[in-house]
DNA sequence: CGACTAATCGAATGTCATTCGGTTAACGTG
DNA sequence: CACGTTAACCGAATGACATTCGATTAGTCG
């Protein structure tokens, strides 16, 4: 019977609610606003005056956190490579601290301020060091593609499969060599691969710089035969 | 209306309401049973009986759908660069086939055979090629990283940002010089990733062939005890 | 012909995201 | 300081969804 509404001191805020949101899919693996209500000790419909944009908005928020947490925007004295390298590790690394937000975050699209800020502060740094245009797109979606899929192996690795009855299994075989810690694995196969990838684009910024007008690919073999895609962009 | 269970001839199979389903999510980019049920003229609990994994082995029969569609597991007398370039190739364009079913595809865990027996395929290819244990773990999950990345970046390509309202941003130009056609520019990015890191996995293979003890993949490496110095043969 | 299984249905259950109207406290304005 | 406005909460209601269960009937096998 008797209403309480409108405390003296709120009850809520937006970090509380994106903090003990994210503590929550940390610890319970789901996410649900009358869970979340239940951890915050509210009314479900409380939330929503916090954030009018609804569970979605949510998640953002906890993508606003992890920026926040630890992606840096700013490149300092670094040159382009190792202000990458260094940004690129921490996107990944704060998707592994929180793998079982990362099915959350990468099922929906990116609007988060400081995420943004991130990209962006890349794309500014790529700039500098000669890409340009669709060079630059290429680069940073690279980037994007590889992180992002990386998080979202560390989540639920391949190693799922090592279960996997088949002894003669090249893979199975090679996953039970790794399986004491799968989350090493998964952060050195990062480290491989992000090393692959500058070393890459740092190919392309050496040719760049050579050929401002275009700036290829550095690699001869032009033409596959199967199926390759069209023609290489701007001339 | 009376009852009519059990019909002469069976209204559903597992392959038609994978197909459906498919279908469903490519034209109107959401999965429900209620509405795949609609779709197929079918009561929702019928569906059970076909799919007693419910929701989740429906999604699993789709990627299996996917992997038949186009997924090669055969390497023929490709080699090995070859052959892994076409399978990613392969395996990112499903993906791209059928944009609005990536978020649901890389929610869940793979446990699909054809998709399995894909990797699989992988996996033996480059251990003939000279990559062991750890190395030929981190090869496939690289590869796997980056396909799924990029699959899932051609589903929601960073370009949504491209109306960000910032004239002087580095990112916002790149996007808008490129957003005639996004798919093209995704698919673009991913033949460039895609030839770096065939390029750094080639390197990998080399160094591997020359020390069959560890190959270290360019980096400090340590002695991993596991596994024989097998002697690599191919080439 | 009879038991068993296969394939469908309708109805029910429990969960979820979201909305709405109500209630009261703080806050600003005269 | 009275008073209208806004802020912050609540309970209840709505509508969608995944899943389960029992009932119904048609094939199948002995």
């Amino acid at each position: 019977m008797i209403a309480l509404p409108r405390p003296s001191t709120p009850l809520l805020s937006r970090a509380q609610i994106a903090t003990a949101a994210l503590a929550l899919i940390d610890e319970a693996g789901t996410f649900t606003l009358p869970g979340l209500a239940k951890a915050l000790s509210v009314s479900p419909s409380s939330i929503y005056h916090h954030f009018p944009g609804g569970r979605e908005s949510i998640v953002e928020a906890i993508r606003g956190l992890l920026a926040a947490e630890g992606i840096e925007t700013e490149p300092g004295g670094r040159d382009w490579r190792r202000f990458v390298e260094d940004w690129s590790r921490a996107y990944r690394e704060e998707f592994a601290r929180h793998p079982r937000a990362v099915p959350l975050l990468t099922g929906q699209v990116v609007t988060d301020p400081e995420t943004l800020a991130g990209y962006e502060a890349v794309a500014r740094v790529l700039r500098d060091a000669g890409f340009r245009d669709e060079t630059l797109l290429h680069a940073v979606t690279i980037l994007d593609s590889f992180i992002i899929g990386s998080a979202l192996d560390a989540s639920a690795p391949l190693g799922v499969w090592a279960d996997s009855p088949d002894p003669g299994s090249a893979l199975g075989s090679a996953i039970r060599a790794a399986r004491n810690e799968p989350a090493r694995s998964s952060e050195r196969s990062f480290e491989i691969g992000l090393r692959i990838i500058l070393d890459g684009l740092g190919a392309i910024a050496s040719a760049v710089r050579q050929d401002p007008i275009e700036g290829r690919p550095a690699s001869a073999g032009r033409p596959p035969p199967t199926g390759p895609p069209g023609p290489a962009g701007a001339g």
